[in-house]
DNA sequence: AAATAGTCTTACGTAAAAGTCAATCAGCAA
DNA sequence: TTGCTGATTGACTTTTACGTAAGACTATTT
């Protein structure tokens, strides 16, 4: 058994079934310069890197962002500038970035809490047909 | 100063201003059987029902839900069935939706830390200018 | 009466994010 | 050698969620 981090390479083919996502997506991804696997001649090798990148991709998309907005979060992650101003620039977006974070799970939450009472509604009318029975 | 609610009608630009989208939109969500707004000859008179139908569309997808999943959600508001199977079908939708959106609050909280993280970064970076100045 | 503002339908256009298909190539087993 | 299996590139297609433009109608204001 071994940790996806031990091992050194990845194939596509790993990664497509791994994660339920085609290699044209993976492609897709690189084309779009948000990952950078290595080459043996012409077919792609991924590293653990790559591997959490492509895991960081897949989250950002579930929680409803475009490739551009994902490139921008990425790119927060990287090492911070050394310039003052883009260090300010960069504290900016990702306040930014936060805000629509708190937004969404306030939106969630409200969201869940409809849903818990849509299934009170329903269990409670199970009963009422139990009873009546 | 009136509440949404106390008003009998909005028009299709009312509503615009006050979301922040196109008339094509609402009408495209129309069309899309999302919301029935009510005539008055041609023109559509949107009730403070309509209203809120509308918020939730607009809630749905800064969650990033298409407009099908958006369409299974609000069917889930509606009055719940009368029959056994199709009462324990929607707790079951329900249930799924609801798992769905715990992995989003999940990795919104991931993503967050993560931000956290990195503005703490920026401002050490930033002290340590500061200082050699 | 003429202009302005808001609304309607219909229809074509478009950007994003892949899906799909064809042709090709490398490595390995039978 | 033949035949798979899995990988590649390139090009065309599709789906979603609207944008945009044309042409017509209505109500109100000047």
């Amino acid at each position: 058994m071994k940790s996806p981090d031990a091992k050194e390479f990845f194939t596509i083919t790993e990664l497509t079934r791994e994660f339920g996502i085609s290699t044209r997506t993976i492609r897709f991804y690189e084309d779009e310069n948000l990952i950078h696997p290595v080459r043996r001649g012409r077919t792609r090798l991924f590293r653990p890197a790559d591997r959490r990148l492509l895991m960081l991709i897949l989250r950002g998309k579930r929680l409803g962002f475009s490739i551009a907005e994902i490139r921008e979060i990425l790119a927060m992650y990287k090492e911070p500038p050394g310039e003052e101003g883009q260090l300010r620039l960069l504290i900016q977006k990702v306040s930014d970035k936060r805000g629509q974070l708190h937004q969404k799970r306030q939106d969630i939450d409200e969201t869940i809490t409809e849903l818990d009472d849509v299934e009170k509604q329903c269990l409670g009318r199970l009963a009422e047909l139990a009873v009546g029975t």
